[in-house]
DNA sequence: CTGGGGCGTTGCAACTTCTGCAACGCCCAT
DNA sequence: ATGGGCGTTGCAGAAGTTGCAACGCCCCAG
């Protein structure tokens, strides 16, 4: 809608990517240097991307705090953390907190397994979207004919034999999980990690958020992994309750 | 320098306080109506912002995304990481590493305590700058002019009575860090709560970020944390080796 | 030592884009 | 019903933004 606040905002993944100078920004912008020159300027007022040694731009630390604000202000994360942590206590493995958003599914927060192997997620990054039980669980509930642009509109990376290959795959998983109410990740994004899954939903029983444990084989099988299922459901189910009972008029997510 | 993108980015802060709608973000910025909505759609499209259910603004998942790009990116991070889990291990307290960019200091990393008594910081959040063991080292690295102007401009915050309470105080502080090579945080930010820190330098010699390991009063007396001072600057001397060693023109931060 | 190429930077005039207005439609509460 | 609040749209004027060309700078090569 605005011509340069888009391109200003188009050199952010861009920067993501690695620094880059000047003439590099502009032309993947397909701009003169001059204009280039002065949206990084503005970028760079703003604390969102910072002059290296070296006159090459980076992103800057702003957008980094920004970022960090930007999850801290999220209510269900607030509600869900000690339930996370207490789960943790019970359990041992690695448990993660996941929301939508746009075709998007990220986790927002996460609590380390106590076992010396763990696996590897940062909170803020996206999930592999076609394979993550959480992601099922939040795909699951969107309306058909959005379920059905966003399988069409997603890769199928192959990380693993197991990963869901194709859309009917896809759409066939996610119909099941909803029909469940619970979801897996067996061996789909790593070879040897398995996930087990539970929805989070808001008083209008919208899915406003899941979460799961996961561990590797070396630690548990996937059958005994299974068995934490009633466990995570009933956190899930408490996050649920008092989110409803707290959250009034808020927003979703 | 541009007007449009001045204005599109102001709405980021201003949303990092908490969800505002189409009439609050006009105002805060000064602007029509239509003007704001027309930022608000091209910040969307660019997934920096997310709307709602109640119609109302958030910081979106994007931004997220991207910081967490822009940390995984940063190289100090990629090398001192191993370093830092090692240390904790050897002593098990709360280790930070931290950087400087433009008047901010941030945590770029952390590894957690070992002790059931843990502190609260978050990665991406600046430091309390005036007190920070680390923030200490990274301005005592600056030029004088650098320290003199930065140390004027800004807050003195008294977290505790033993806070830096003015610019002259924080200006001799730093003047004794870049003397003896190390600094401390005695209860300056939490009344019970102690750090040591020591400098990582890149190959010019200059202080490129600082690492740190805390420890609640309750867990350790100060005399005993700064036992562990040896330690932590031969780590730091570690990941200096490291970091110059591997980089040869790239840049700082 | 000198000349050339690369790169970032600036002033300017033309023009594209953005702005604010006013009006509309919508929903909720009165 | 009806008024107020809020988001949304089309438009013409105003304003900001664009690309150009030229400059200065630094570094490398001749």
């Amino acid at each position: 809608m605005s011509q340069t606040v888009d391109r200003a905002l188009s050199i952010l993944p861009l920067l993501a990517e690695g620094p880059a100078d000047l003439g590099q920004v502009a032309d993947r912008l397909g701009v003169h240097k001059s204009t280039a020159l002065r949206l990084l300027r503005t970028l760079h007022e703003h604390g969102m991307v910072y002059r290296q040694s070296d006159q090459r731009y980076r992103l800057g630390a702003r957008l980094i705090a920004l970022a960090q604000e930007a999850m801290e202000n999220l209510d269900i994360r607030e509600i869900a953390h000690p339930h996370l942590v207490r789960l943790n206590e019970q359990c041992g493995h690695t448990v993660h907190l996941a929301v939508y958003e746009e075709d998007e599914v990220l986790y927002i927060d996460k609590v380390e397994s106590r076992y010396p192997v763990r696996m590897y997620s940062r909170i803020g990054k996206p999930v592999a979207i076609t394979v993550a039980a959480v992601a099922k669980l939040l795909l699951a509930d969107l309306a058909e004919h959005e379920r059905r642009a966003l399988a069409d509109k997603l890769d199928y990376p192959m990380y693993t034999a197991r990963s869901t290959p194709n859309p009917e795959a896809f759409l066939k998983e996610l119909a099941k999980v909803r029909e469940q109410g619970w979801a897996t990740d067996l061996g789909g994004h790593e070879e040897s990690i398995n996930c087990v899954a539970a929805p989070i939903r808001g008083a209008d029983g919208r899915v406003v958020a899941a979460m799961s444990v996961s561990a590797p084989n070396v630690v548990v099988t996937a059958d005994e992994l299974l068995t934490l299922l009633p466990l995570v459901r009933r956190t899930a189910d408490d996050i649920s309750g008092e989110y409803s009972g707290r959250t009034s008029a808020k927003g979703t997510v």
